[in-house]
DNA sequence: TCGATTGTTTAGTATATACTAAACAATTGA
DNA sequence: TCAATTGTTTAGTATATACTAAACAATCGA
């Protein structure tokens, strides 16, 4: 099975700003907010209800050029992850605490 | 001498993404981060250095509306104060680690 | 091999945004 | 009273965004 990575941009090349953009969407949040709380890689069919593929591939593509996550291709399949390590090391405590605050307040 | 106060929203209608989109720009975020360090209103005044009125004027009015702040208007002058108390109440820890991670990462 | 699956990319559209200049409104101080 | 000050609003423009449908590419399974 061939496999691939989407690049991603080096954590310190990104601004707050740039990624409070990415997380001001509410699809992209809801996405982010699913990843934090796996704690591990998930497969892009978990956020079909979210929208139509095409738009979603969007979404993808911007919280990767965001540096929020990283993108696996294997197959026919996807798989996101957040960068959880960079994004703690350049903004600490960041994404936690907006998921925190995101329950029920997208 | 005339006061006026102009119109925020309560802070219970205002979601996540629409205070995250606020702030996702660069100015308004410069803006919010000299209201948190100052810890009381700030006149208008103070901001000229981060480009022209008209322009200003609309963040501000951006920044009323994604209930970031309140605005104080006293004869020619307008003073800015971040809505700290509703913010932290709503959004808990919120407005600090953002703007903490401001520092150099705008 | 070939149709179905999974996701990406492209093209097109409608809406939102940031900015500027100019007009406007209210206030102040001479 | 009247010119200068301070900030808001409006009009206009250029750019970015979110979305859809359709085309595309790669892979999998019968």
């Amino acid at each position: 099975m061939i496999e691939q990575q989407f690049e991603s941009p080096n954590l310190a090349d990104i601004s707050l700003t740039q990624l409070l953009k990415s997380l001001s969407d509410p699809t992209r949040l809801k996405i982010v907010g699913t990843l934090l709380r796996a704690k591990k890689e998930v497969s892009c069919a978990q956020f079909e209800n979210l929208g139509k593929k095409s738009n979603l591939s969007q979404h993808y593509r911007n919280l990767r050029l965001a540096g929020l996550v990283s993108i696996r291709r294997a197959g026919r399949h996807s798989y996101l992850a957040l960068r959880k390590t960079a994004l703690d090391e350049r903004f600490p405590d960041l994404i936690e605490t907006i998921v925190n605050n995101s329950e029920d307040k997208c």
